[in-house]
RNA sequence: CGCGGGGUGGAGCAGCCUGGUAGCUCGCAAGGCUCAUAACCUUGAGGUCGGCGGUUCAAAUCCGCCCCCCGCAACCA
């Protein structure tokens, strides 16, 4: 691992049911940071995946008479094919369902075995059969002689079973002293404190192991048990870098990761139980584990009783992939939860994207089109004006790539519409129309500037709208490999007198009919 | 006193760590331009920054108390 490489993580989805928006917007915020990096000239790495073990999908395999593989092999699919309607880069698609991630599980598993760190034991509580849950004591409360759940109101029996145990306990003060020496190992800050005091409550030992189901990775040493979720699901991430071959090249290059993108939910395995185990594994420690907020609609969880589910595939089909990726950037607050709808993504797509850049793109080209024969004129000399308004961008770009790696999608965002702003502006500002007949070397220098203005401004919004920027540098005929951080100081990769591509509107207004 | 987040013009948010004329996008009003997707640019109206008190020359920003909303509270992706 050097820093010339960059490996990132979604999480490894739990594919119960189909895809939602929840899944959508951790895969894009990994995507958007995964294509940042490569156009940054980074060697990337960019993992998403299923976690199809359990007791919820060995049932619902049984419901539906298919045995679980096959069953897996149909959801995972649904969870695949949303990387493509996404349009995620991921190099990779781990499936913990695979012979790669078995024997990667079970080398991590008889390690932590055979150094003392799992232990054979009884785990014990309240069991809810209806509920699939344990509750502690004070979870529970007895009316009319029935103990039963406080929080659901089902009946609660006393249930002892067979488990190994993660001695995780011993490990609190390991993490404690890692959160402190890596103080941006969780972000944002706010989440970090959560754990922080969490940890600091004393952690109990994790039951890892269970009998009540088989469909699961068997325990080596016992097969009545399966390794029971996060020892399996969480090892995803190194299983795809070829684990437990640490001479692997993509092991090699690419662990420890760099971030691992999850939701709040989840916050809790991945920046406690994951470290733990790689620590008592002896396998070091991704830098940095980033807990997004959740995407609310009307200030809700959206579910199917409140009749407020934004269904990414139907958003997609509707508005196109780009606009659902620029919307959730642009107008979630990344560490936060973010409220989102409908009229807000129109009034998005409308203002930034259509009317700002789109239009931009659109009367910028067509003015070459009309004016300058179809091509891209040679500049001849250039004002303060011009030099300065060129200038502001490369001056940001360091700024900006600091934003990314502080996960700071919606200030780079921010920073980059606000460049679109300014071209409009200038365009108005200096008028080239009014130079068509009196000056025509003016003229062409005006087109000239505002082009590479439209190239850096779309080589920057390239990992957030990979579609529509690909179609600006193919309409202005310049070649995709170009679009660099690095070319943003480059205009030879404008070719004078190269002749522009046709030409189409780029996002297309939408009607508000909500 | 369990832990954490939030309460800022009509809407959605930033600013709070590192106090000093309250910022952004949208919406609204007026003006300008005409190259462009009735797009673009400029200007303006609109806020006692949840409440009370404290520190300070000065507080949205620091401290204390209170009110309201929302997550988490361990085996649930």
């Amino acid at each position: 691992m050097n820093n010339k490489n960059f490996y990132i993580t979604t999480p490894i989805y739990y594919p119960s049911g189909k895809p939602h928006m929840g899944h959508a917007y951790s895969s894009i915020i990994a995507d958007i940071l995964a294509r940042f990096n490569k156009i940054d000239g980074k060697s990337v790495f960019f993992l998403t995946g299923t976690d199809e073990h359990g007791l919820k999908i060995q049932r619902e395999a049984e419901k539906n008479n298919k045995n679980p593989i096959e069953f897996c092999n149909e959801l995972s699919k649904k969870f695949k094919d949303l990387t493509l309607t996404l349009n995620l880069s991921n190099n990779d698609f781990i499936r913990t369902t695979e012979k790669r991630h078995y024997e990667s599980v079970k080398n991590i598993w008889n390690k932590l075995y055979d150094n003392g760190n799992i232990y054979l034991d009884k785990y014990s509580g309240w069991y809810s059969v209806s509920d699939e849950a344990y509750y502690d004591e004070d979870e529970t409360e007895t009316i009319d002689g029935n103990k039963i759940a406080k929080s659901s109101g089902s009946k609660v029996d006393w249930v002892e079973e067979e488990s190994y145990f993660f001695r995780l306990s011993k490990w609190s003060e390991k993490l404690l002293e890692h959160y402190d020496k890596n103080p941006e190992f969780i972000l944002p800050p706010s989440r970090k404190k959560e754990v922080v005091n969490f940890v600091k409550k004393g952690l109990k030992d994790l039951s890892v192991s269970r009998t009540s189901f088989t469909w699961g990775i068997k325990v080596p040493q016992n097969n009545k048990h399966v390794i029971y979720v996060w020892l399996d699901a969480l090892t995803n991430y190194i299983s795809a870098l070829n684990y437990p071959n640490i001479n692997d090249k993509l092991y090699k290059e690419f662990w420890p990761a760099n971030i691992h993108i999850i939701g709040k939910d989840i916050l809790r395995f991945h920046a406690i139980y994951w470290p733990a185990f790689l620590m008592a594994a002896e396998i070091k420690l991704p830098d940095r584990v980033y807990g997004h907020g959740w995407i609310l609609s009307d200030e809700k969880k959206m579910s199917k009783s409140l009749g407020n589910i934004l269904d990414p595939i139907e958003i997609i089909d509707k508005y196109g992939i780009d606009q659902l990726r620029y919307y959730l950037m642009k107008d979630v607050s990344l560490g936060n939860d973010g409220n989102i709808s409908l009229e807000n993504l129109t009034n998005c797509i409308n203002n930034d994207l259509a009317n700002n850049y789109g239009n931009l793109c659109q009367r910028v080209l067509t003015f070459v089109e009309k004016n300058c024969d179809n091509s891209i004129p040679i500049p001849s000399k250039r004002t303060v004006e011009d030099e300065v308004f060129n200038k502001r961008i490369i001056d940001e770009v360091d700024k900006l790539r600091s934003l990314m790696n502080k996960q700071d999608i919606n200030n780079y965002i921010k920073t980059v519409v606000n460049f679109s702003f300014e071209a409009n502006k200038y365009f108005n500002d200096t008028e080239p129309w009014s130079f068509k007949k009196t000056d025509k070397i003016r003229m062409e220098q005006i087109i000239f500037t505002i082009l590479v203005q439209i190239k850096n401004i779309s080589i920057l919004l390239n990992p957030i709208i990979p579609v529509a920027t690909k179609k600006v540098f193919k309409m202005m005929n310049l070649n995709p490999e170009d679009c660099k951080i690095q070319n943003i100081n480059n205009n030879d990769i404008l070719k004078h007198k190269k002749k522009l591509n046709e030409k189409n509107i780029l996002f297309k207004k939408v009607e508000n009919d909500n």
